[in-house]
DNA sequence: TGTACATCAGTGAACGCGCGTTCACTGATGTAC
DNA sequence: TGTACATCAGTGAACGCGCGTTCACTGATGTAC
């Protein structure tokens, strides 16, 4: 091997041009099926089915189900992040609380779009699969969009610190370790909302999307308007 | 039939009493089983081996594995409602955000001891089953402590309503009905900002139990009594 | 109190299904000389 | 440019497993007279 020349071709040989494109047409089988089964109905004798191969050929691909799935989670995690980086881009000349609401409204959008994947991520866990590490990166995408914008917010003055709620030293210094990592100059109070607006916001959406609201709220994009709409709010001015 | 009396006896025949007590036992199997492998991996057969029965005899008591997974989902419904009712009555001389602080706590309680049962019920659905309306009073026990409690508040002066926020008709026509029919008098302020307390109560848990805060946040227990704090303060008085 | 009948719990075998994974193999594609 | 070899995608059969549900049956428990 060694080789100092970046190979044959841009694209590499044939085979590896076959093989990324039927990767990625398993991964997007298997994304049907999650959306028409859920995660604990994805197989993949069923998935190979559908792609026309012998099952123990989609084997050269993924070296177990397991792998797949974890394929398909981080692809769902960097579709949201990508989503969220998004809405929040094209805002970026407004308030601080109207890019967190514009990422709110997209990621529900999203969730309601991609309703199995959204569960995949943030509902219940797949019971008997444990998330690999590679997951992480992915999975913090949205979170970060969350700490920049504010951030964003507390180097134009435009978030309120406000007073800081008495806490324990261990909570200080996960929040001080979150600060140095990927918020840079946030204060405690404003760290300790973002937490409460991200909780708001997952729960808000699992409420609709899990049946919660069902019967109760009938308009239920005016509804997640106006509860994100207050949290935003609640997000950049303490209360 | 059209039996006046109550019945040869309190407790019925001997064969009622051990109908009665196999229903229990089969569910408290099943509960385990839960607890082991999750609702899609709920297995009337592995539930009838360890009760001691043929798999075929469990359909003398349940007639569908679905109809199992059903009075698992109302005997869940109800612990976690009868946990809230009772951390409500426990607090119900003191001030009305230290009794939903209480509610809280004691349901994420709940919630830690018996997680896959909270799954079950707050987590994503189960794939391919549909929840029967018999589940919908139990369900109602936990937002009815919250609505109970709100309503107390008003009376007593305790909670100020603050502006309202502007809303949608239907959104206004929806909490018409709620108060109506569970919270008398409880403004639409109010009644917008216990959804919103709600929301962050099940977001923070989902964010514990699902893994979200892993090595993020390392003091959960003081974590979330921080965030339901400044939940509960927000609920009583507008920001 | 005793008998005849009805009800019902539990058995055991069977149906038909799908699953994840392994393995020896064929044949096409790529590579080194 | 051509040949010999190595790599790798895909096949087809098999292993061993568990599942939900049905059905004809036995034998115990309950009930009406």
């Amino acid at each position: 091997m060694t080789t100092t020349t970046p190979g044959p071709s841009a694209s590499r040989t044939a085979r590896d041009r076959a093989r990324l494109e039927l990767t990625e047409e398993i991964k997007a089988v298997g994304r049907r099926h999650l959306a028409e089964h859920g995660a604990s109905g994805l197989s993949l004798r069923a998935v190979a089915r559908e792609v026309g191969m012998v099952s123990s050929a989609v084997y050269r691909y993924f070296p177990s189900r397991d792998d797949l799935l974890t394929a398909l989670i981080i692809d769902a995690y960097d579709a949201v992040g990508e989503c969220a980086e998004a809405a929040d881009a094209a805002a970026r000349d407004r308030g601080v609380a109207v890019r967190w609401l514009n990422v709110c409204e997209a990621i529900r959008s999203w969730a309601l779009v991609n309703a199995h994947e959204y569960a995949l991520i943030y509902g219940s866990p797949v019971p008997g699969y444990a998330a690999p590490e590679a997951t992480i990166g992915p999975a913090s995408r949205v979170p970060l969009v969350l700490l920049r914008l504010l951030a964003d917010g507390v180097t134009s003055g435009e978030v309120v610190a406000g007073d800081t709620p008495p806490m324990s030293r261990v909570v200080r210094s996960d929040l001080a370790l979150l600060r140095r990592t990927a918020a840079p100059s946030v204060p405690d109070a404003v760290l300790s909302r973002a937490f409460g607006v991200w909780a708001q916001l997952l729960g808000t959406i699992n409420l609709e999307m899990f049946g919660h609201l069902h019967n109760t709220i009938h308009d239920y994009d005016a509804f997640f308007t106006l509860q994100m709409r207050r949290a935003s709010e609640f997000l950049v001015q303490a209360g």
